[in-house]
DNA sequence: ACATGTGAACTGCTTCACAGCG
DNA sequence: CGCTGTGAAGCAGTTCACATGT
């Protein structure tokens, strides 16, 4: 195993799984590294070079077996486990990921959710009572928690960010539109739509600009 | 101008000026790369190279003037005017978009919205009326929209994506986790949490196959 | 013959270090 | 003197091209 993998890399070991489901579904055997590179908008020198990173899985001459590299990507990204996961923040967000289907059939279980409006706290949401924050950091530990998603507002999500680190949870998915400063051995991914927007606006006036 | 942007340049512009419009509503009048670098988790130098990239917003020895800045990254981006946004799919993430506040504050106005389920058609959120997917291609034109919020199941996202473009919208918000298939003058951008996740799952194996 | 696996070349982003200017 | 702006150096990720194996 290498030591540093890029984020690049680990983004698109994460959508070849997702095609090579759908392979599998559909009962396909083999690929080549050229049909995941067309589905994945790369290039089959690239596939290549991403999986070469954490073995060999193909057949020179032929491709690779459907079920087996379906099985040594699950591996390489850690899904061959349910992974325990706290949603911090019950609002419009928090509801839309905690419905999102996704997520459980991946192996992302969410095991305990938060907020700090007392309206919202005691109410159930499927088998999961939502729970008052303050409780945070001593549950988060008691349950065992691998990864907090947090979607609360931007001014409470450092705060937030700090008591979930100092509970032992080692990967937050932050959906605040910040950056968190964090200890290097906690892994932090962001979410942010508005980004996401902008670089769409900046785009489009690029090319109205260039007419 | 130079021809051509990353795409890691234009996110972090969009994360100064978040930090650049906190620091005006303190009444900071002025900040140093240095500043920016910290709050945005990179560098002085990586701070001052993207400015740099648009021209000299700094005075030497002394920083950058927080308004000018501001405006001049707002600029950058494009948001000068409001943006005319559709959204396509009114499910659980549809809905949280819907009422995610930041769109409508940084000037992406959602104009319409649309769905499939009979169901859903005819009803209204807010001033908005729910419309037939069936009439998409049509309307989108009509309305002028520049960007369209893809919020569909993956099985139906290149469907849609194509009549999205046939209408002329030059940039799309894809959150189905597939790679879109679109002509090269149009922008897309990606929202994959899933994949976001399994970053994370990967990380937490990682650190623990190390122990 | 065909497709993988991989060193080598290349491209482009990031970091460095310092000249330039207030 | 302090901080910006920027060529040059360094580094990481991608692409190339071919040896290797079926």
């Amino acid at each position: 195993m290498p030591r540093k993998i890029s984020e690049s890399t680990v983004g698109r070991l994460s959508l070849y799984l997702r095609f090579l489901e759908e392979f599998e579904r559909r009962g396909v055997t083999t690929v080549s590294s050229q049909a995941l590179a067309v589905r994945g908008g790369t290039t089959a020198a690239q596939v290549r070079k991403d999986l070469s990173l954490f073995g060999s899985f193909g057949k020179r001459g032929l491709g690779y077996s459907v079920p087996e590299l379906t099985a040594a990507v699950r591996k390489i990204l850690g899904l061959g486990r349910q992974w325990r996961v706290a949603l911090v923040g019950a609002g419009r967000i928090g509801s839309a990921l905690f419905e999102y289907g996704d997520f459980r059939q991946r192996g992302f279980r969410i095991v305990c959710v938060f907020d700090s409006d007392p309206e919202k706290v005691g109410r159930a949401w499927g088998d999961v009572k939502i729970e008052d924050s303050a409780g945070l950091t001593e549950k988060l530990g008691r349950e065992q928690v691998d990864i907090a998603i947090l979607a609360v507002p931007v001014d409470v999500v450092q705060e937030v960010s700090d008591r979930v680190v100092e509970a032992g949870v080692g990967a937050i998915l932050n959906f605040a539109p910040t950056q968190l400063h964090v200890p290097p051995s906690v892994a932090v991914q962001h979410v942010n739509m508005s980004v996401e927007l902008e670089a769409l606006s900046f785009a489009l006036s690029r090319v109205e600009g260039a007419a």
